[in-house]
DNA sequence: TCCCCTGGTAAACAAATGTTGACTTAAAAA
DNA sequence: TTTTTAAGTCAACATTTGTTTACCAGGGGA
């Protein structure tokens, strides 16, 4: 048989389902309000796993940022700026089968702790310039930096207050219906000259 | 004299300085993350007072939201398409001289208390309605109030990145570095004929 | 078969948190 | 002055929460 045995006692599955359950607890009731057990309930997991996978509960949330960042980085890595409204409504609106939440919004969560602000600090910046340079800018221009970190907290914001509040039509709006506003609004920001 | 006795106990004068503590807690830390203790210390005042005067933490929460609601209805009362820009901007970036937080930002808060998710709702819609009406359409067409909350959920956005992450420029930015931008974009969204 | 290493469990811990009730004291009313 | 009412304080409470420690058990290698 593969390499892939169905082993019983897997460590590497069990953070994984740690991490995953982490991931949604986190994204959607921020990081105070998320308690280690429930996280461990929904993984169907002891308890006391997760201070030994990730240390204690901010490893644990460290962990899901930077596995957040990573699959942030993974799908937008160098989008044209015509395919950037498309990009970011799919990103808002999910991949329609994925249960997965929205990662953005993990990046406004917040543990206080200091490793993880900087992690979050550097997606975002880095990001801004991407989307910058994307419109044609050079990077050190502010104003069209401001401009792309704009159109990042609008993004963030639709996210955030898509699955906070039941705001309709927004919240259950489709990634087709909010990507022909979106293309005006990256339009109206980025594309000025 | 007056009938304003300058007491030195004031029952209405201490509550007011919990909800005011209170207020520049949640907004900058959340619900979960607050503690009641802090509060209290921070206005000076025993812990044992927001239990009297507000029943409990969440409803001194809820009072933080109405009172939020009510300042945001208060100056933003019928504002016109043209001067919305301005107005979104000099709420994002604050009066300026004041140290109060964006009141935007404490919608996003959630206690799970579902008093305070309906007061935060209402609010959203009818400030998402407004917009509509204001830039000219029927306030029961659909598409637009989707872009209205879009353009919501981008102000809200802002001033959320604003406070929780360091973001240069986004971060530093005044109320005129914002009003340009702003105004791109909700021309862009809500002026579309 | 036996051993041992590692994944997993359970109970307990100290610290923190929201809330309550009895007590104290300032100031207005008599 | 005395009385009374309300504002404020103090200490304790029952839970909850993150973390640790000691213990159990399965399964591969000898």
């Amino acid at each position: 048989m593969a390499a892939t045995t169905p082993r019983r006692r897997d460590a590497t599955k069990t953070r994984q389902l740690l991490l995953e359950a982490a991931l949604q607890r986190f994204t959607r009731d921020g990081y105070a309000a998320t308690t280690v057990r429930d996280i461990a309930d929904d993984a169907g997991v002891n308890v006391a796993l997760i201070s030994r996978y990730f240390k204690s509960k901010e490893g644990l949330f460290e962990a899901c940022l930077t596995s957040s960042v990573d699959e942030i980085r993974r799908t937008t890595g160098d989008t044209p700026l015509s395919r950037t409204p498309e990009a970011i409504a799919r990103q808002i609106a999910g991949p329609c089968t994925e249960g997965l939440p929205h990662h953005l919004v993990l990046l406004l969560r917040s543990s206080g702790d200091e490793a993880a602000d900087r992690i979050r600090l550097d997606l975002l910046r880095s990001y801004g310039q991407r989307l910058a340079v994307a419109a044609g800018w050079p990077e050190d221009d502010e104003t069209m930096l401001l401009r792309a970190q704009i159109v990042l907290a609008a993004a963030t914001g639709i996210a955030l207050l898509r699955t906070k509040s039941g705001l309709e039509p927004l919240a259950s709006a489709t990634a087709e219906d909010l990507v022909a506003p979106l293309r005006d609004l990256v339009d109206a920001l980025m594309s000025k000259p």
